[in-house]
DNA sequence: TTCGAAGTCTTCAATGTTGATGTCTCCGGT
DNA sequence: ACCGGAGACATCAACATTGAAGACTTCGAA
């Protein structure tokens, strides 16, 4: 078995994402030493905790639920740990990843790439100043239909994808490391049949996220 | 099958996650009508896309990553659909959850809180604040160590996890509907074992998340 | 041609989070 | 007892994102 480079850490102030995970729990009945650090709980404690406060819970949907978000957790928090190191934010990596996926000529409009981002437009505007300064990415106004703006990848822009995406796929083959060849392919297909209900059962569209605090 | 109230919508600005997905493409050679909305990618076009983009890519590695990506994103969308239905946003959401299964009495310190979270104190502070303003929870010093500050969950607030709570069961059962209980199992365990893989590979610890934009 | 509606991006005020700093309390050593 | 270090929470300025409003361009109808 590789033990090689999970290069994860629970890295405290992560936030940015939602995810149906973490605290802890007191099995038994009783806490640790009153008033002291409280630990991390592991899934099974969380699990039980969530059984205890919750009857109507269904341990095994629990398991599946909570396990995809805390592993999402750290996976993007390694992700973090990644593209810093070679120097840009994950936001930035994520407006490259949406260029590089649009295909050549790599050229997008804000709007767009707010859309599939899930950001506002408004985020769009700050982000994509900084990623010029940055040189990752040229603005222009289409000179066609002068409404719009032209985000277009760099050369630079583009190699620092690849760089990112080279320590992607070593991460990601250390994660899925011990599995064997048959459950890689059992868990892409479940997951991927998962993903199309959500997807179909909201082709899309819009709405907002409605947080009202 | 049952064709229930899967509730998603992509919901455009959603943000607060960072996730390995979304982007578009453009398959043989050709993007769609020059100028025109772009649509969304579906996940074989995503791969197939970072595939000609990147040849060393595992196409099997990254339908799950990506699937795994996109799944928790529309997942947290849901959620953050249901809180707001209920009258609190996901971050109380996510503060109410720490509290409870933190077990009874349902105390935690801010910091601890924070910690849970992946978010520093000081937006705790804030957002207690909130907190203790609807009423979700009190904040107190704990008069035998003056230095603590307890966070306590109220009745309300506890009851408001509950509603959190059957909604997202109904939800997550809604999820996995075409899932047999075979599969659950599958899933649960692989998922687990993944989990495991990454929460030891750094038991925890400290680390910020180093977001140099 | 002129006007108005729709679409796209930008600007602005408000909110939430971060990282650093400040303040207060507890605890151990002398 | 006293003093200094460590720990925990609060405060503050900087920054990112949101939602609403504003500016500009295009397109269609009168």
């Amino acid at each position: 078995m590789k033990t090689s480079n999970l290069n994860f850490e629970a890295k405290q102030y992560t936030s940015k994402d939602f995810d149906a995970n973490l605290p802890r729990v007191i099995l038994p009945a009783m806490p640790d030493t009153p008033g002291e650090p409280v630990a991390e709980p592991t899934l099974e404690e969380q699990i039980a905790a969530y059984q205890r406060e919750f009857q109507d819970l269904d341990p095994q949907v629990e398991q599946i639920v909570s396990a995809l978000g805390r592993l999402n957790r750290r996976m993007n928090v390694a992700y973090g740990r990644q593209t810093a190191e070679i120097g840009i934010s994950n936001a930035e990596w994520e407006v490259l990843k949406a260029l590089v996926l649009s295909g050549p000529p790599y050229r997008l409009g804000p709007g767009d790439i707010a859309k599939r981002l899930g950001l506002t437009p408004a985020a769009m505007t700050h982000r994509i100043d900084r990623m010029v300064q940055e040189g990752l990415v040229t603005r222009d106004r289409d000179e066609t239909n002068r409404v719009r703006v032209i985000v277009e990848l760099t050369d630079e822009g583009r190699e620092k994808w690849l760089e990112a995406m080279r320590l992607a796929s070593v991460f990601e083959e250390d994660l899925l490391q011990d599995l064997t060849p048959a459950e890689r392919g059992i868990l892409g297909e479940v997951l991927t049949r998962l993903l199309r209900r959500v997807e179909d059962a909201q082709p899309d569209a819009d709405g907002r996220l409605t947080d009202l605090d």
